[in-house]
DNA sequence: GCTCATAACCGAGCGTACTCAGAAACTATT
DNA sequence: AATAGTTTCTGAGTACGCTCGGTTATGAGC
């Protein structure tokens, strides 16, 4: 360990790669088959590892897919509060934060589907499942800044406000009759029902 | 067939005996242990069947479930249903419908946030995923009359409102950080999230 | 009653997510 | 560089939901 430019060993590079390689077999098999058309064995052989490897890096093929996901949605949400700040009212304001989680989220319909289903029924100890829950909690934050500036709801109503469309989204993009519609058509049925609380 | 007092041959009343041998069967064991802890075999002995002759009556293990609980959410909604009427405004009207659903989801949390996960990303085709979707269709029919008769959001607006209950109640029954909550606790996250839109 | 077509039943077997006991790889120490 | 201790890896094995080909029960026609 004379090397100061190697702080990591082998052990910590190898762990390194094979979490890499495991990241991109089910990246790319989910987003190809989608998450129910591909077996673990199949991501185990993609990223060159035994079927049992798999599990230590991610304990469940659900948590394997909030592993793989989160970081799109972590990215959609920075555009979203960026968008929002140009919005002429709340519901616009709103709906901007939105926008880019659900086209996120339709890229792939069961994939999407799926990752939601995760979210809400998931093991919360995982560690994936701990970070969606952050972004979910990070996105009612800017949510409830968003409502907040608008000042109708006051200090304490925003939070309220932010949960509240947080259930319409979830509801929206979960649901079964909504599953033939793409983002657009998902954004409008949010919008319609946003529109109850936020009229401009 | 000489007994027109007997219009069912033997073959109806074996298939209706078996039919309330698997009721019986996991009513029972799904209450004791919760569905996760209980095994189709384990059904299926109880039952006295075969394994397979169990997937005749109800095609997975959660249109089982489903099957064992709608009779209840139905009973729970006409509950709701009369009490709305004493209720002093639309908020409360609301929470009436709402609350004996609630109580009865929250009777065994595990199998109640499964009833749920079972109706969002259950398969549509099934016959009691259809009962299930039914009466919470009817909830959203009954829950619109009662904002219509308020009068504040129209004849249109009603069902919107609605369907943006419904989006609270599932999301407020389901999230994981509510898994603690009894059905008093919930019903005042939902109370909390509609008196948003339905301030009396 | 006998025959045959059909409906209902059964349980061995399959696919797949996940486990676990032992093997292998790595690091630290001398 | 040999040893010991620890972490990481592995794939055969397990559990369980569900299927499917073969079997049995039922009832209609004669």
């Amino acid at each position: 360990m004379a090397l100061a430019s190697r702080p990591l060993g082998r052990r910590e590079r190898n762990k390194q790669e094979k979490l890499d390689r495991i990241t991109a077999a089910a990246t790319e098999l989910f987003a190809e088959h989608g998450v129910d058309e591909v077996t673990t064995q199949q991501i185990a052989e993609k990223a060159d590892i035994g079927t049992g490897t798999l599990f230590l890096y991610a304990r469940t093929k659900g948590e394997l897919l909030l592993m793989v996901q989160n970081a799109r949605y972590e990215a959609a949400l920075k555009r979203g509060r960026a968008d929002a700040a140009a919005a002429p009212n709340v519901l616009e304001a709103v709906l901007a934060v939105v926008r880019p989680i659900v086209e996120c989220n339709r890229m792939q319909v069961e994939n999407g589907r799926t990752y939601l289903r995760e979210i809400v029924f998931g093991d919360p100890d995982e560690p994936h499942h701990g970070e969606a829950m952050s972004i979910v909690v990070e996105t009612e934050e800017i949510i409830a800044d968003v409502v907040r500036r608008d000042g109708r709801f006051g200090e304490r109503g925003a939070p309220t406000v932010a949960r509240l469309v947080s259930s319409v989204i979830f509801f929206s993009m979960s649901i079964n009759v909504n599953a033939p519609l793409n983002a657009e058509e998902i954004l409008e049925d949010i919008r319609r029902q946003l529109a109850v609380v936020l009229h401009p």
